[in-house]
DNA sequence: CGTCACAATGACGTTAACGTCAACTGGTCT
DNA sequence: AGACCAGTTGACGTTAACGTCATTGTGACG
């Protein structure tokens, strides 16, 4: 009833917009990762389906793993489903943030690590250039 | 002269204090990302190898290759090497620095989004109570 | 001296995440 | 109807990053 009719992409609609391959596309349906509705025998993706993309081009690029990614995405699905399997979710939400958090701490370090480097970097042309 | 001839470490060492396989030490070298001394036959892993297994292991939680990783290692060698090369070896790293900067700041991103859901979960089981 | 545990060296196996290719289907244009 | 697409479904290939196994070497110890 909520479910707006139109916002249906096609496969390549999806290929241009996010940039990825058919194949990807299909690979991630058949890993239950992307759940695309059927014109007949065509794929029609839905607005769920590109939330879902977004998060899992994402988390790729985070390094998870596509079953990590898989796990994490039901976090975004709000169906009522029941009591336990909710708090199995929270907790499962819970581990995933703390992950990212020591994953953002970690880059901070990395980032300056490599500022330093390029400083010094400078520094040790400035050397050469006196020579 | 200056290399301390002890704080080398065998392989089992480096397993324990890195928590990674032998395997994984040997296919590194393998890969030039590590280039252990030798006594006799067995491997002997240096300060330095110690320092870029640490930057391996960093690398990869962020998400990136091996091959990657291998290249911008030697962004923390500062031998002198040639102009040419060192300009080089200076835009990798900008460029390194600008691919991590922005995934701090999707990391970011991230994390409040997945907060966002969390809290939102907690007004559900807030609604959920009061029933 | 035997052996025993750890190391090394191939060589082959495995998993994830797709790429590639062939054969078919289903609309569309002329 | 014929041609021409975009799309679909297998099926097999590929690459990265190791795991696993068999074989061989080797320094320390009883």
């Amino acid at each position: 009833m909520m479910t707006a009719n139109t916002d249906l992409m096609t496969i390549r609609e999806m290929c241009e917009t996010f940039d990825v391959t058919p194949r990807t596309l299909r690979f991630y349906e058949a890993k239950e990762l992307l759940s695309p509705v059927r014109d007949g025998t065509r794929r029609l993706f839905t607005r769920r389906d590109r939330a879902r993309l977004t998060l899992i081009l994402r988390g790729k690029r985070f390094g998870f793993s596509l079953e990590d990614i898989r796990q994490t995405l039901d976090l975004y699905d709000r169906d009522g489903s029941n009591e336990a399997q909710r708090k199995r979710t929270r907790e499962l939400a819970c581990e995933r943030l703390a992950v990212m958090e020591a994953q953002r701490a970690e880059l901070d370090e990395a980032i300056a690590e490599l500022r330093a480097e390029l400083t010094a970097g400078d520094a040790d042309r400035h050397d050469q250039a006196a020579e």
